[in-house]
DNA sequence: CCAAAAGTGTTAGGATTACACCCATGG
DNA sequence: CCATGGGTGTAATCCTAACACTTTTGG
């Protein structure tokens, strides 16, 4: 057994609330690392799929539902795991911290968000593999519209453009961003004007995936800078 | 062992002649697949990393000298290798072929170069992994100067005009390419003028890595339409 | 009526595209 | 001298970036 090398998943679960970057952590209760903060993850079991893997220990750990989910990078450096050899696929998965609740503390895990700016240190290499994946939702934010999975199905535009805001961490001129993102047309208005707030009510705006998916198939590209 | 996951890497690799991408290609002599072509690679050994286990495979297997890696993605479907449960890391090269002989016929493989307009049946499911390897590459050439990877050291503008062409499978306007290419300031002429062949000899050019790095340390982007 | 948020258009500058002729060499 | 490939500039168009005032609501 100790010269076998085994094969886990991680995912890196990102969530926007409070206008903040949010990240999904367990706490570990047994050694290594007893005790830290660490990535939602696992043992791939012998006929499962990666992405099944990830689903499943997500399901387990968190209870999340998973908006948008794609394969992040293998870590596979020898002793990053202090057991053994472990070879880890880590998933980067966007969600909607409103349309679930967390698992309550289980014997197995204790679930909690973590805005991104104020991260605790993390176990093994997983604090490497958030800056990676946080690299990877910036500049994905920028070519594709994956934003969206981290909002209401209705959103405001300056929801959007907050969310865009503090990802990136720099300003964005509205004007301009707007006129941009509605070029695409992959937003429809659901027309219905919002209240309860302060100012002026805005237009509620829905992701039309349907348009984006015939867009990205014609090969043309979305683009926000 | 049979509820073992095992790990493999596999390496597309990229090779540029004849104004033509190449890609190398082994034909496996054992089952399953026995006398098909594949990619080189193999399983992971207990202590070594991912990078160096392409490295070595790469080694015996081809003779190759590497000029670029990088990881492109983890192929985990159950199924996909007919006897056991095998994730495989596959990992993206270049290389020039002129810089080194491929390695003779061996009892474990017999390497060969195919132009990607002609390849032959893959075993497993490396056709789909070539296939990702082509888009990633096609996209990566146009952020980050990785084609020149795959020309000599010295190298005529035409040669990269070509590469692109031939890669991207479609026309560049030679003047507005050179003006854009050498905007970036990370060419520098080792103003040898070439000759032995028909029309008004060229520039020979060189790839300035260290200019390269300090831009992009920089944040400035490199950006070829 | 005041504060808060939403909505909107124009202009200047920079980047991209399209395009064609002359030059240096080998045969 | 001719065929081959190398080298170069300009003008039109499009895209981007900068910028401020008016509207609607709640309190």
């Amino acid at each position: 057994m100790s010269a076998e090398i085994s094969l886990a998943v991680d995912a890196v679960v990102f969530g926007y609330a409070e206008q903040q970057l949010q990240l999904l952590l367990i706490r570990r209760n047994i050694p290594p690392f007893a005790g830290q903060w660490a990535l939602p993850g696992g043992r791939v079991l012998p006929d499962e799929s990666l992405e099944a893997a990830v689903e499943r220990e997500l399901r387990e750990e968190t209870g999340v539902d998973i908006n948008y989910l794609e394969q992040l990078y293998t870590f596979g450096q020898p002793g990053r795991d202090p057991r053994n050899r472990v070879v880890s696929v880590a998933y980067f998965a966007l969600v909607n911290p409103k349309q679930f609740k967390l698992a309550a503390a289980t014997d197995a895990a204790d679930a909690h968000w973590f805005s991104c700016k104020e991260l605790p240190p993390l176990a093994f290499d997983h604090g490497q593999i958030v800056a990676y994946a946080l690299q990877r939702l910036r500049a994905k934010l920028s070519y594709e519209p994956v934003g969206l999975n981290l909002l209401n199905r209705d959103f405001l535009f300056s929801d959007l453009e907050k969310l865009y805001e503090s990802i990136l961490d720099r300003k964005i001129d509205r004007r301009n961003f707007r006129k941009k993102f509605l070029s695409f047309g992959i937003l429809t208005e659901t027309s219905l004007a919002h209240s309860g707030r302060k100012g002026r009510p805005g237009t509620l705006f829905r992701f039309d995936v349907e348009k984006f998916q015939a867009l990205k198939k014609a090969g043309i590209l979305f683009e926000i800078k």
